[in-house]
DNA sequence: CAAATTTCAGACGCACTGAGATCT
DNA sequence: CAGATCTCAGTGTGTCTGAAATTT
């Protein structure tokens, strides 16, 4: 599967320190270009049994994590940090599998709430342990050192909140 | 802009944590997904004036540092770990407008080779320059720390060569 | 002939813009 | 009325599959 015989990445690096100068923030950006690229196939792959992706997965899980069981759509691209037209398409694709029940909220019309149905618990469930035992396609580096690179990326979200 | 008044995916972590076990990789596979998500809207804001994305900006940059000036598709999707059909497309758009050469390969007419226009060949060094500015969009992050992430990360990337 | 390289047609997921509908 | 919430239509980008054309 290789088809290269050297890391890439390093060699565009060696290039760059050649012609242009520091390479170190390109380096990482390019870095994690890759790694989304490699980790998301992964759980997609994982994923795809259940006919679902990460997007929609994400969806699901946050659903049933909220207390009431239900939540309006804005607030679910608020917290997955997600566009709101791309809300209601993905909203409208697990509304169409199944997976989610879509009302207007009767105390702000305006609103509308999304919930899981008994079918998206269940895919869930199931989505859930396939995406544990895959150690969410990062499992080729220590658990430690997942901490660790998570905690270093933290200031580049860093505007995600207050 | 934050909307929110603490990390969602903090949030998500302790709840995953209550509910179900460890959150250590879901949350490195999560916290890649968003900043990956955040530093690629930099980097294509900053290159929107230029007329180009990042993947076609590594396009550019590849072509500019092959010995011979031009590199056959096949290597371009090789280096840059894209399908051969993204190549086509990318090196498509990038022909469209003036950047980029197309020809046929004489001394193998399978191949198409392309090559950096001198039209290309300004826009590469103004973007590359653009983005040397933005810190190539992670200069949330210490230096040092951009080295140690890169490092750490680089085991997900072992399946790209030999 | 088999294999390599590229292209083409078509589908999909997701982000975004701009506009509009509905409701508070 | 202004503002919030959601939807709709359309565009752009990149990914992928499957098939075909060309050349070695």
């Amino acid at each position: 599967m290789p088809g290269l015989d050297f890391d890439p990445l390093e060699r565009a690096g060696e290039l760059w320190e050649e012609r242009i100068g520091d390479a170190t923030s390109m380096r990482l950006a390019t870095s994690i270009m890759r790694v989304h690229q490699i980790v998301l196939a992964r759980l997609d792959g994982a994923l795809k049994p259940f006919g679902i992706t990460f997007a929609r997965y994400e969806v699901l899980r946050l659903l049933s994590f909220s207390s009431s069981g239900s939540l309006p759509l804005s607030k679910i691209g608020e917290r997955l940090m997600v566009h709101p037209t791309s809300v209601t398409n993905v909203i409208d694709r697990l509304v169409a599998d199944g997976l989610v029940d879509r009302n207007i909220d009767p105390r702000d019309r305006r609103r509308a709430l999304a919930s899981l149905t008994p079918a998206g618990t269940k895919v869930l469930d199931a989505a859930t342990e396939a995406l544990t035992d895959l150690d969410f396609g990062v499992g080729g580096v220590s658990a430690q050192d997942q901490r660790t690179i998570h905690e270093l990326l933290t200031p580049l979200r860093r505007d995600d909140w207050s």
